[in-house]
RNA sequence: GGGGAGGUGGCGGAGCGGUUGAACGUGCUCGUCUCGAAAACGAGUAGGGCCUGAAAACCCUCGAGAGUUCGAAUCUCUCCCUCCCCGCCA
């Protein structure tokens, strides 16, 4: 969510950054009419609540019946005229809020313009989009053929775009966030085991509502939904808290499964578990002084990049263009590694910093010193990584040519000293 | 699932229809005292809105929402949450 002050004050500045995204700046005026009534009404409404507050403490005071009759009766008007504003007030704060939580946030003047993803430029590459000395396979004809991934069990149970995996190959996934989370813990985040469903306003508190409705999984009865990222817990965590600034910042590594509806993409990468309805992914999260916050946004790329890079994986890092930024982010890097059986850059960390974003709508704040007024922080998430894609890539990459795995070193100590899958 | 208790400021804890945004304690900040500290003493210490150069004033907030009333932390209703006892399941 934006500030209204900001809104208000640079309206023709607020316009002319959405209209990079093609966003009519109709929607800016929206919420300045709803902000103009607003303050109208209550301007009006409070006179009257003061005018009703000290007429009643003169009631509490009269003696002479007759006069205490006439100020109540006179009190009974002004209290309905009240109700009735208070009504419309509430109506038009309604208005105004859903108004604003439609609105994206605005780009760092790094973000370049573009359509879409094929705009993304790359900023950094580290290996190449390399040939192996024989004819490379698909994951899904590899961990087929070593019979530990099977679609057609996951058909059989839940339909399709669920897989099973069976031994070395759940291993490898357990083993690969084992790994990760320790990586990141020694990087400086503490880990944290949420819950794996959360109440709606999480999900308005994140961003994900109201724009991503159609691909969550909810519980009618509960009314809770499924997580479709750790990133909608992790934000929640410290909601209405006030932080002290001597406590930030604060750095949290999660391991969740994330479950998504993917309706958006129905019949796009429909092989292999490179698009699930239920995945695994760990997932970096900093609530960081403002001050701070582009600072820690290449630092959380870099923590990401160090993922694929100690996996032996050849990447790169794009920043992400107007056309494919997500909806919350004010900046974003996405981590690419190359997976040679597809022939393709697949996409494992989105690193994000969604400034005060998701902070006005989860009510995070802190005080930057004792005694000063709060200010809502800054927050960053990014994948650290999500698990099929690395498996993908970690299978394609290390794919030998009699169809054996060989496991990425650092994984061995978490897979019993197993060297090659077979 | 049955029965009981309760949700008030950073924390503890009063208040149970009017001058209480909230006694008292405690924590924290500043000051006095001190060589320094402790103790003692004094002052300050919620968030939001609105307005504003800034402030004051004003409005709202005592789990959430609705209602009664001239007026509600205090009364009524609904919901949420916490704790205790019994039962049940693991």
């Amino acid at each position: 969510m934006l500030d209204i002050k900001v809104i208000r004050e640079q309206p023709d500045e607020v316009k002319r950054q959405l209209a990079r995204f093609a966003i009519d700046g109709a929607v800016v005026d929206r919420v300045l009419s709803f902000d103009e009534r607003r303050r109208t009404l209550l301007r009006e409404v409070e006179e009257l609540k003061a005018l009703r507050n000290t007429v009643s403490k003169e009631i509490s005071k009269l003696k002479d019946a007759a006069e205490r009759e006439t100020k109540i009766a006179a009190m009974r008007e002004v209290g309905d005229r009240i109700s009735a504003l208070d009504k419309e007030v509430a109506l038009v704060e309604e208005g105004q809020r859903a108004a604003m939580l439609d609105i994206r946030n605005l780009p760092h003047p790094d973000v370049p313009d573009g359509q879409d993803d094929s705009e993304n430029p790359v900023i950094y590459q580290e290996g190449e989009e390399r040939q192996l000395p024989f004819p490379a396979k698909p994951h899904w004809e590899l961990a087929e053929a070593l019979g530990i991934i099977s679609f057609t069990q996951g058909v059989k149970l839940a339909g399709s775009r669920f897989y099973v995996m069976h031994g070395l190959g759940a291993r490898l996934q357990r083993a690969t966030i084992q790994w990760l989370l320790d990586l990141h813990i020694r990087q400086g985040y503490s880990e944290v085991y949420t819950p794996f469903v959360v109440k709606e306003a999480a999900l308005w508190a994140s961003g994900q509502l109201p724009k991503f409705r159609d691909n969550l999984y909810r519980d009618e009865e509960s009314g809770l939904w499924l997580v479709p990222t750790a990133e909608v817990p992790v934000t929640s965590l410290y909601t209405d808290e006030l932080l002290e600034a001597a406590n930030l910042p604060i750095r949290h590594v999660a391991y969740t499964p994330c479950f998504r509806k993917e309706q958006l993409s129905a019949g796009r990468d429909v092989r292999g578990i490179k698009r699930g309805h239920q995945f695994d992914k760990v997932e970096m999260y900093r609530f960081e002084l403002p001050e701070n916050s582009y600072a820690a946004l290449e630092q959380l790329r870099r923590d990401a990049e160090e993922c694929a890079r100690l996996l032996g994986l050849p990447f790169r890092t794009k920043i992400l263009c107007t056309g494919d930024i997500g909806f919350g982010s004010a900046k974003t890097y996405d981590v690419e590694v190359w997976a040679p059986g597809q022939a393709e850059w697949l996409e494992v960390s989105s690193c994000s910093n969604v400034e005060t974003f998701q902070a006005r709508r989860a009510n995070l704040r802190y005080r930057p010193e004792p005694g000063a007024k709060p200010e809502y922080l800054h927050t960053l998430n990014g994948s650290g990584l999500g698990l099929p894609r690395t498996i993908i890539a970690i299978i394609e990459n290390y794919q030998q040519e009699d169809g054996s795995i060989v496991v990425p070193e650092v994984l061995r100590p978490y897979m019993g000293g197993i060297e090659v899958m077979r």
